[in-house]
DNA sequence: ACCTGAACACCGTTCAAGT
DNA sequence: ACCTGAACACCGTTCAAGT
């Protein structure tokens, strides 16, 4: 007998990246998110096949928050940075949620279209093949690793800590046997998240062109 | 009473990270990794203050492998690419703690050290403050990203997925709505990963190289 | 069809006791 | 100092029963 189903998939997922924001992500669990729906743990398995679909959720959540507009007329150039700055944004609004889409992006049909879009821009640069495949993980693993380093130096939230205490701790360690470090710690301080971003993939857009010349 | 100990940390090191290899990161327990060893769980806290020492004793193990050596008198381009490289070949040996490596980089020792070799040769480049820390967290995310991204497009290892079948799920995907995607996942097909990591390094380089002259 | 509680085989970790 | 088993508060998931 067709009962009227009490939930639906999206009150999960809304409430599967509201846990993770306020709590991070060890807070999910599929008792956790059950308790807060205010239901039994066994009845989320009406909507979410696996424990692991639910870390999906979060990531297509995420990444269906990068939504751009693509200036009419502009130039391959710009619409990459447009889209890979849509993406950026969205990831670093739930850093929590960062160690998921590291792991989980290829199984979200959102992140796909997302990435289908940065692949379609770097097309219009003449790229095909090899090297179009080359720019685009380039591409990808730059606004991702950027996101999570966003940090410090070599990075990475550890459970608990704030980018202020990761970079405080870098600064530190011995100057003798860290010195490039500190001094990367040091700018990391003083920078503007925004400005890096926008510098790194300049970087990369500069190789890019580079490499369609050859 | 000094009871003399009967481990050490280095055989907790090696013993996790063989049970990572052989049997994947969800297979590293504290109770897992005691039984390996012949001891109850409890043993381990002798050792170990916490189960997340336990990955970052992992993380350190792989760092550990990365080695290197520059040839003498040579420019700062090859040096880059030389550690970066070490760096690289040491994750890619190690699939399965990639997540982990993503996740512990910065409280790794070893991996500090590597951090400090790359950014000594990015400085070489003329690079400092801001500039320093563009270049040396885009180096950072490339190889950590692709490492990772090895597999497909937009990738990740999905938790018991080879490289083989990744890709080919992103083959068999809608051939209208993402083209470019199938076309990348077909370049990845045939991919030799060490040829791309030569290409990707090289963009970011030349584009590093720009920055400098700017 | 959808809901749910009891139960099972796991976790990490505290505590208290042993040498 | 180092070792260890029992116990606690968690997991994800199977099963069987309910509407």
């Amino acid at each position: 007998m067709g009962r009227p189903a009490r939930f639906t998939r999206e009150e999960l997922q809304a409430k599967a990246l509201s846990i993770v924001d306020e709590h991070g992500l060890e807070a999910l669990s599929m008792r956790s998110l059950a308790q807060a729906l205010g239901t039994g743990a066994m009845t989320l398995y009406n909507y979410v096949g696996t424990r692991e679909e639910l870390d999906v959720l979060v990531v297509e959540a995420v990444a269906g928050k990068a939504t751009w507009v693509v200036p009419q007329g502009c130039r391959w150039e710009e619409e990459l940075v447009v889209i890979a700055r849509a993406l950026w944004s969205a990831v670093r609004a739930h850093p929590h949620a960062v160690p998921l889409i590291l792991t989980c992006r290829s199984r979200s049909p959102t992140t796909l279209r997302v990435a289908e879009a940065l692949l379609a821009s770097i097309a219009r640069a003449g790229l095909q093949g090899d090297g179009l495949l080359i720019a685009f993980r380039s591409v990808m693993a730059l606004i991702i690793g950027l996101a999570q380093g966003e940090l410090a130096g070599p990075l990475a939230l550890r459970a608990g800590e704030s980018a202020e205490e990761t970079i405080k701790r870098l600064r530190s360690l011995p100057a003798d046997c860290f010195p490039c470090l500190r001094e990367a710690a040091d700018a990391a301080a003083s920078s503007n998240p925004d400005h890096e971003f926008n510098e790194s993939l300049r970087l990369l857009i500069v190789g890019i062109k580079n490499a369609k010349a050859r």
